[in-house]
DNA sequence: CAAATATGATTAGCCTCCCAAAGTATTTAA
DNA sequence: TTAAATACTTTGGGAGGCTAATCATATTTG
């Protein structure tokens, strides 16, 4: 090989870990939603039938884990717990109207600043980092798989967590 | 406009971050070193005066959350305190032997992986994915800066933490 | 030099995160 | 109808991260 370039790139792969992490501590002192919170808001939001076990795989999480989150949800009012009728063992999540706005203002806070600038891209470099991401994506989700196929990204989002 | 990338472009991004999250946390628990001991001892072990203030300050921690976690690091063999000769409220920190090779061996794990896959892409895939990460990060970092010069990388890397 | 001020690190106290294990209630299967 | 499985909560514990207060050492200044 001419070159090694798996080191820099998980170099500056830390480097925008570091960056989105603090970037979203300082939102969350800004929102009062801390990170763990708004992805269980989020997850919240965007399902329909929103059980905390669905949640708790699709962020593997702990149930308990979970269940924690969501107290703090519910005491601050951006979520409600309500039993199914179905199956009394459930409990369905919904967001509440404020759940909703804190989510569709707070991302604006960290997005605006990376929206803008992406935007000012010129088109052929979004199109790069686009692809370069999804192909990252991939490669790094398929960490978890036992043997990845790395050419059908549906696997992914069919693969049962352990 | 013609299509706007930055909305699918978050997502993956995004994704990224969870796929991370997930596996270093998983390393952690593998390792025995959290990935805050992880970083704050890669950062140790990569320079030479390592006081808890340049660590904090590298990190954007808070020089009580370093004491913390180095204490961890300290009682787990991997790192000594020194108070400095030159200036008695300083204190130097080093990576004792077991540290380093903690650091050494604990990466693998995780980057084994990503090498490989990575490695199995076409040359040109790579050197995107490099590119579009570089820029990323540039994109990202600058959130901190007040007027960021986004053509100039090396700016970055002379910025000073708040 | 002595007093005031600044700096580097630690301590104390708070809240959140994440988990495993144990407990409760409900449903399904035998 | 009892045993097993399922869905969630509770409990208890180690970390992470912060601010404010404290201690010890350095520096500045009258």
């Amino acid at each position: 090989m001419e070159s090694d370039l798996s080191n820099p790139t998980l170099q500056a792969l830390r480097r925008i870990l570091r960056a989105t992490e603090i970037g979203s501590r300082k939102l969350a002192t800004t929102t009062g939603l801390t990170p763990s919170q708004m992805l269980v808001l989020r997850e919240i939001e965007g399902r329909d039938q929103a059980t905390p076990s669905a949640i708790a795989a699709a962020l593997k999480f702990s149930q308990a884990t979970i269940t924690n989150v969501v107290d703090r949800l519910v005491l601050s009012g951006l979520v409600t717990r309500e039993r199914s009728d179905r199956d009394k063992r459930q409990i369905m999540l919904h967001a509440t109207a404020a759940g909703r706005d804190a989510l569709a203002c707070a991302p604006d806070l960290l997005q605006s600043q990376f929206t803008d600038r992406f935007a000012s891209l010129a088109a052929w470099e979004q199109a790069m980092i686009l692809a370069s991401l999804e192909k990252l994506s991939l490669i790094l989700g398929a960490q978890d798989m036992d043997v990845a196929p790395l050419l059908d990204s549906g696997a992914i989002d069919r693969m049962e967590p352990g």
